[in-house]
DNA sequence: CATGAATGAGATTTCATTCAT
DNA sequence: GATGAATGAAATCTCATTCAT
């Protein structure tokens, strides 16, 4: 019986996610959704009390089970601040771009909506940015990254430059692909807001003998730049 | 005449400017608009087809100036691929701040409307952001960048930091203030995307007697990387 | 069974009357009715066929109860038409006074109603309308009232009376109280239907003498005008 | 122009008057109503805000024009109390007999609406009213009536009989004839509020000699109480 | 028998848009 | 050219009522 109900919300909201998504809030109507839903007008308003609230309802569980199964399932294996940070960018990615209309959802018609901000749904996006920003933190704190990088400025250039992509996905076709962007991304992010390592030290064996020097040893000191930053 | 007639579609845009931007496009009325602007209702449609024409051609004065000045006004004095870009953020986030109504229609209204990409008001944002691609792919070329650096990615990691900080500062209020944010966005970004100097050269004279060693020059080589010291 | 069927009814009944007569018939739901009587809202469709039947049906107890007590415990003890004239002017005030909802029901939303007319709650209203008619009638053949009076209008000028004030009660909140109207407003229709008395007769024995004349007596004739109309 | 608008407020009013009064307010729909007025749903929001709206402007227009008549055209030409009571009675009896559609609205529809008593068309059934109030008041002062009467409640008296015959008359179509119960209803309450004349004095002529006694004359004192045969 | 759940059936109301003057 | 006035065309939302369990 519940499972019913339950199943019957689902296949309102399903329906609701594409409408909206395909022709926005304004343009799709309560009769074509309960109509791709197998229900009647009047039962929308049984699961929901208008039709924003609907509209507001919809990325409640996708936003949801994302976040949990990042916390749960990813965010527990990883180690080190840049690993995090990708794997959360990655995150967001995949999840845009595997369900094209949630993605749009929220980009193209929640985004920029006043009410939206005072929801439930709103509060779970906020606490995904969250973790987002306490990774960056982290990452200040433990000298990953320049401790003089505004935390939030570097939030918004990572939110920013996903949504552009996903906007321009959308609406331009472009790029034809997400989640491969999340390299060069966080590559140009974090090549900017990285703590420069210790200073290298080379050490070189000189070998002066009357017969000339030879050079017997020439080693990078440990501490040097590490990995992508020296592209 | 004429004057009159463009006055009076002036005070329509104008007055449709602020009530779309404070309202939103779909809880705006032509009537509303109409009062504002002092003319009746079917004196705006003598001056547009439609409501959404109304909406699209809105920002085509600003937009179309902003550029112009941009174009005739400032660029000629730039030098440097870095002092373009930079001048080019700081136009966007002057505009966005000084026209607050403005960069609400354009990122609340008009950003997420498939229409709008059909419009001439979007050729010219169109216009403004390529002006942005191009001085990108000149420091590519000129070697100021990476060579390897996507610059459509890096154009979407620079508008979307600019977009996302508008919105937040229409929808939440932070942050207070928005052209303080573009040195701070650019000198992430530069600081992803700059090309390394060419490799530092060290040389060292030594003076190897049998006294000993003596150090008798050490310098940098010319070329070194710059540190942000310079910026 | 039957006992809980019953007490079930009357719980539904109840809170019907009550927010019949506090939100009017229209604006009641039958699911706020339902969730007041703590039964489902298909359960009132056990025991009523419409929402109108429910309404209908609510005043059916107290009439017949008022009315039924009235014959029963009253009427029987009450000697003289103008008693029992007052004695149900008094039932009627002191029934809606002390009953309200009920009075607001009937005043505010049965009273008007076409249909109300056909159910077996009016006949019971009709009933005890009819007593009072009768009353009246009563009181023009015993030669208490004057013989040209019309009973159905004196009935009317009656009901009336109380209606208006229970009305005005109800919308107004004034008068504060309803039966300290009861004896004006006898005292009104009384006066001005009350049968005069058989006239008045004096004799007078005059003493005729040659010294003079002599009053010898004067006494009032019996069947003098009796009763309040004196004060 | 404003002609041809006012006549169509008026088409729409009359159409209202009326559906409202034949169906009553809820059953009556807009749709009906702007039909019968020949003009679009739609139209019938250009000149009223709501159904209730209409509703409640209907019977400005009547309430007013026979006010004003009743104080222009009547009132300045009636000396004394019971004469202005007459007329203004007969005024109501006869508004609601030739009106039969507005007197439905009026008390089937209006006198028990709660929000109805905020309009300003309940302001002038108000005004009309106090004019009846009034005019007890006067005669209580003048002496033609009784000290120690109720004005309210002498008011309540004659406005519920009104009352109460109008709704008959609408529901149960007896009495068939409003204005000829003005005089008896107005009749009966007189006689139960009219101060009592100065008491009757007789003076009476004997004439006696040896033969006998010989009434010469016996004659009504002047102002002896008037008998209703001269009404 | 009680009810959870679903819905049929509209009605009100809103505006963008048109058109005659 | 400007506009007052009218309206076509829907869409949301509400409930009384029904029915399967």
């Amino acid at each position: 019986m519940s499972d019913i109900k339950a199943a019957r919300k689902n296949r309102i909201i399903e329906a609701a996610l594409r409408i909206f998504a395909e022709k926005g809030f304004q343009e799709a109507t309560i009769s074509e959704i309960a109509k791709a839903a197998g229900v009647s007008d009047a039962t929308v308003y049984e699961y929901f009390k208008t039709k924003e609230d609907l509209l507001f309802t919809i990325p409640e569980k996708l936003t949801g089970d994302a976040l949990r199964e990042f916390r749960e399932t990813i965010l527990p294996y990883l180690r080190g601040t840049e690993a995090k940070l990708r794997a959360i960018v990655q995150t967001y990615m995949s999840l845009y771009e595997r369900n094209p209309h949630y993605s749009a959802l929220v980009m193209l018609q929640l985004k920029a909506n006043r009410n939206f901000l005072k929801t439930s749904s709103y509060e779970q996006i906020r606490d995904a940015a969250r973790e987002l920003l306490d990774c960056i933190r982290a990452g200040i704190a433990d000298g990953t990254f320049k401790k003089d990088v505004d935390p939030l400025l570097v939030r918004s250039v990572i939110l920013g430059s996903i949504e552009h992509l996903c906007v321009r996905w959308h609406l331009l076709g472009t790029p034809s692909n997400l989640v491969e962007h999340v390299d060069p991304i966080l590559d140009l992010v974090l090549d900017g807001i990285r703590a420069p390592g210790p200073a290298k030290e080379i050490s070189v064996h000189l070998h002066v003998t009357a017969d000339g020097v030879k050079v017997e040893n020439a080693g990078d000191a440990p501490g040097g730049k590490r990995g992508k930053g020296e592209e």
